[in-house]
DNA sequence: TCACGTATTATGTCTGACATAATAAAAGTA
DNA sequence: TACTTTTATTATGTCAGACATAATACGTGA
């Protein structure tokens, strides 16, 4: 008899610690109630009587709960609901020196990826005002014979608007946690190659095809205005 | 005085718990000593003994950095670096359920950024094992026809694929996470329009494309592709 | 009615103890 | 000697009880 047959006659033994099982618990508390977010949930010690554990367990579950951003527990008033803040959990582990560098760059990657990718919301909710915003930051823009000196002020003010404009504030959370790996990756030699000096398409330019132009086009250009950082990944 | 020229005047009291202070020099601890994953950290007792605080609070300060992916903790091994899983972490939270109808929206919309804007890498890294597995996997793409059934199925084992070629775990990872959300999206009413039946570019012609043409091709081939989702967000 | 002090309550922190699992050391056997 | 089994050690996991602290609710007095 191998091992699939066995697995098969024997119940799995659950092996999850006490802990693990009161969190279980509550996240099914949390869905089952349907609980809108600042609703509080049942204090430590009850929690600790009903399921029958040491206020520990407790206390070391809602603290995952806590950290995940599912719940924020307050004096006196115990703990509620919160809705989480799904990228914000995750900036407090984008630490350039604790990811490995594979990590690292995969997160270079999937910035480029949205920044092609974010046409349509651009086109679909720019306002005239985020255009008169856009004019201004890229009248700053240091002319072509400088920018590789990269302005990191500059870029981060440009690019950090063009995920504003989309609307999607998590898309833009996520953005700015990955300003400091960016930083990183720049200086850290992670990207072997040196950054070309050629003309790519400028802020100005991704500007005037967002006022007169397409998503299709938009798209290429930015393409184009990255065509730096993609020589570098595919080098 | 206004409160401005106090806060100047005085120095910050830090509001922050105990915990708080021993999880910023935990997180520093790690940095510093540029340790590898795999390298232990001090023991719970050590941590407590040299930073003059109880267990109790070593111990919730561990624990929010295992939750937070940055370490693991093993009996009588104690504790050690691990490479945060980002995505990971995330994925916990990630519940159709708990999170709330704008979140989950802007999680479909990153989808849509991601998958159209993913085309270089795609072109970039696809093998001819990835052409023959997408052959493979739309030789069994339904009949335009019944495509309004949206066959889960067939449409997470193409697009899943897709994130696979990039080669960017992290990007398959953060698909993989966000399945549970479009399966939801999809059946809770959150997007009113009703699915339209129009014919737009199929699987199969997105493999054509990827086989004989450009990046520029497919991102504007994937953008139709995905019309419907987009047609349903800017109704 | 309002202001102030007091009581209550639930989380935050501390302490000490035992349970448990993983490893290392020691003992036993071929 | 080499290999297996037993025992001891060690660090985390769980428990219980206590006091500290902050936020709120209550009551009292003007």
């Amino acid at each position: 008899m191998d091992a699939i047959e066995l697995k098969e006659n024997f119940k799995e033994v659950d092996t999850s610690s006490l802990v693990d099982k009161v969190e279980a618990n509550l996240v099914t508390l949390l869905q089952q109630r349907k609980l809108k977010v600042g609703d509080p949930i049942p204090k430590e010690l009850e929690l600790a009587n009903t399921l029958g554990v040491s206020r520990t367990v407790i206390r070391e579950a809602m603290l995952r709960l806590r950290v995940m951003g599912l719940i924020e527990s307050r004096k006196k008033k115990g703990a509620v609901i919160t809705s989480p803040d799904l990228f914000g959990n995750m900036s407090k582990s984008m630490n350039p020196h604790i990811l490995d560098q594979e990590t690292l760059k995969q997160m270079f990657e999937i910035r480029l990826v949205l920044e092609i990718g974010m046409a349509d919301f651009i086109f679909q909710r720019i306002t005239k005002e985020d255009i008169a915003a856009l004019r201004e930051i890229v009248s700053h823009e240091p002319p072509a014979t400088q920018r590789h000196l990269f302005n990191i002020e500059h870029e981060i003010a440009f690019h950090g608007k063009l995920y504003e404009i989309t609307g999607n504030e998590n898309m833009k959370k996520f953005q700015s946690m990955l300003l400091p790996v960016f930083d990183y990756v720049h200086h850290s030699g992670l990207l072997k190659k040196p950054i070309s000096h050629k003309k790519f398409v400028s802020h100005k330019g991704l500007v005037d095809i967002i006022e007169n132009g397409s998503p299709e086009l938009f798209r290429n250009a930015m393409r184009n205005h990255l065509e730096n950082h993609f020589a570098r990944l595919f080098e």
